[in-house]
DNA sequence: TTTT
DNA sequence: TTTT
């Protein structure tokens, strides 16, 4: 059966990215996304849920907080829960695996004393790619 | 500011497809989204609420049925209402913009007498293309 | 079988865009579309031929120029044609059905006097995430 | 500036797939990706070339023949050339970081020895996946 | 509430 | 032919 969840948002951070661990120790990223309807003369604002895991979600921990725009692709996730009354609810999610970051046109707002990206972002080590023309 | 919201799903109806119509007489497709997750050995699916509009609502009401593959393409949308209850709720689901009908191999459970293909792909002119080079 | 075309691009423009009209007064765009490699190093950069028909096209025409920076979705098309010297010649371009404007940062090099749409794209305060409930 | 490139290809491999490797070691597979159009009543397809690094490309090369249905998923590459006869030359094709094999059509020229599928379309054994490592 |  |  063909199967395929792919989804890819611009928006900016609702709030700083929270940084967890698992059990084991993995990181986890999470932080909430809004992202404006574009075509739409209304106000409207979709608000979802992203995580992120590993190096990706240190790497926003690290570099973004609330108010700055990111670009992520993941895919959705469906979960469900039990609610404290005993109901069952569900909930959609994103999981992100792959993220950019989208500079800040002015920036004036952007608290100094962390790393500051101006415009671009290239963390990640190039050395896996040395031997690779293109 | 960059703002993007673009979904694309691929999986297997839940439940038949459901068509309403709003007050002003517009069509509304309604129907659940079952994707499996590939890369995962775990027995896992995400379920999704798929609404689809006007004549992209219809076409999908006419010719999907419960378990048929299908291909969405669209936008995630957050929504919120009061619960009965009082308490604030929240929903993320998908609305389609774009649908491609996968085919079922066998197609036993397909009942006939219904177009099979082609209703999918036909909704456009090819007249405004015919002096067009390519 | 399933068949699927989806391209996704963000860059900028490398020339104006060009618009023509086929033989039935049918409007066709074309612009180049420069794409920095993120992850990259080394100053790369991808150049893709886009098209884009009808009111799309047209309103690429009107509010873009050389530089600016837009988003794409569309489709990949595969075209061939023969060259001067007989030989085969094939090519792979875009095909846009969709596209988003990019503000400009700061904006010093927007040439004012033509209207920058105001409704359905771009920039928006983010002074509207400040009091974000969450 | 933002900087996005994402292809979504779903179509056949127009023929087995090529490995090789870098001085380094590095394998590199490449094979091309017949795309046929929807929303087209004309027999049109689109042709590209799409390569695939590491064990991606392993994998590809490994469980993929020519005609096999594949979902690809990558960014646009634009690369340039000087021809033999001196003249300049270019070509945009598809790096894949990340793939989905879709089952198995009709086949009717297809050696079996591997499970055939009964329909037109879609549907492919799960059991062929049983040892693929994702 | 859940599909192959 | 190339953009920030």
């Amino acid at each position: 059966m063909v199967s395929y969840n792919r989804v890819i948002l611009a928006g900016n951070l609702t709030r700083d990215p929270e940084l967890r661990f698992t059990q084991s120790g993995v990181p986890v990223c999470e932080f909430g996304l809004a992202v404006n309807r574009v075509r739409s003369k209304s106000e409207e604002v979709d608000f979802f849920d992203v995580t992120a895991w590993r190096e990706l979600g240190e790497t926003i921990a690290n570099y973004k907080k609330k108010g700055d725009p990111i670009l992520v692709e993941g895919r959705l996730q469906y979960r469900t829960w039990e609610a404290q009354d005993g109901s069952k609810r569900s909930k959609v999610d994103v999981v992100a695996d792959n993220v950019q970051f989208l500079g800040r046109g002015g920036g004036e707002g952007e608290g100094s004393g962390r790393p500051r990206r101006g415009g671009d972002d290239v963390e990640f080590s190039e050395k896996d790619f040395d031997d690779i023309p293109f």
